[in-house]
DNA sequence: ACCTGAACACCGTTCAAGT
DNA sequence: ACCTGAACACCGTTCAAGT
């Protein structure tokens, strides 16, 4: 377990229970993003952030330890949608055949890749660098389990921890090749054919092994 | 191709011509690398590089323009011997089969991602970052090169550029893979089947795909 | 009890002054 | 021509002073 000593405190420092305070950490979310989409990760700074927001430094610092506090925020907000569109795409293709369903995760990555704005870019860096210190493991496990239901039929006689491994890997596989070609600027539908070959071609290897050796 | 706007100089302020100047390039280096071995990238500042260096700042900055810069410099080192390690692996696994060669490029990033050092982790994350503004495009297709060969004789048929294509998916897909596995904590003998799979499984979609449309 | 914002510590970068 | 390091601008964070 690499990089989780020293931990500092990312989380926000209290929950808001009044009305009042709950409003204030959405007036800094919102200046936050604000920010973020107009200047990206080098315009936000705790005093512009507390500035647009319309209060002082100081009440900002009430409700997030630190700069990273607001950044994490705003991505587990970020990946709450994201959660939330793997699970209705799953949904839609749960009785589809593999590779449409697959195919239809693969266009829901690619829609996030390339039609997003400044701001998901700039948290998605944020996030890689943060991952080092705080989970975000609550999103990751609906995405998991929205992921290995839909393989599970294919990959009937593999274990259940093998199937989550899976979805695991599946999700890690997508969204890294998705990600490298967006960063480097290969276009999307020259990029999808090879996602799909890779994500089809992990399961095919799923599925020979499961014959090999079944259970 | 986003993010490659307003792009600074990163790159060394000018080649070190003369002797003295090659040595302090190198002095700055080293100071680097021992802070960033010692104290991570929060431990690296510019005057501190200088004073372990033993040279002003302003010195420093007559040879790289920028803090990044240096960082820069030092990923371009590494990756030097990334690609180097690449090249051995496939002129010794040239005869071998698929399988066996894929095995060997796995083991060596595992082997880059589990036995190193603080510097070379903090290094990957900066590269990820500084991806966007500069490209380490030599040692990129110095990598190509040699997983290309490797794979070509099992995608006969397919076109130059689409094995390309394949060795650079190959390399990400092995990479993203491994370096999620350690940031997370994954042991290296859980992970290796999984990679394997995910490698030989894109590869197998591959061949499919020559078979089912031959030119 | 909570907000304010000047002040502190620190960092990247520059540049007038030296040699 | 090149080096030096005080100084500048700026940023994250704190805390004494207010209400």
């Amino acid at each position: 377990m690499r990089g989780r000593r020293n931990a500092p405190p990312i989380l926000p420092r209290k929950a808001p229970r009044q009305d009042r305070s709950r409003e204030l950490v959405e007036w800094i979310l919102e200046a936050a993003t604000r920010i973020l989409a107009a200047d990206g990760l080098a315009g936000l700074t705790t005093n512009r952030v507390a500035a647009v927001a319309g209060i002082s430094v100081g009440s900002l610092y009430q409700y997030f330890p630190n700069k990273d506090a607001i950044v994490v925020a705003l991505i587990e907000r970020t990946q709450r949608g994201v959660a939330e569109a793997v699970e209705a795409v799953a949904a839609q293709v749960r009785d589809a055949p593999l590779p449409t369903a697959i195919a239809a995760f693969v266009d829901l990555a690619l829609h996030a890749q390339y039609d997003r704005s400044t701001l998901a870019v700039a948290l998605d860096h944020e996030e890689q660098r943060l991952a080092l210190h705080i989970e975000f493991a609550a999103e990751q496990r609906r995405i998991r389990r929205s992921v290995a239901d839909t393989i599970r039929p294919s990959l009937r006689g593999l274990a259940p921890e093998a199937v989550d491994e899976a979805a695991d890997d599946l999700h890690l596989l997508v969204r890294s090749m998705v990600d490298h070609a967006g960063a480097t600027g290969v276009p999307r539908e020259r990029i999808r054919p090879r996602v799909l070959r890779a994500a089809l071609g992990y399961l095919e290897a799923c599925r020979a092994e499961v014959r090999s050796c079944p259970r």
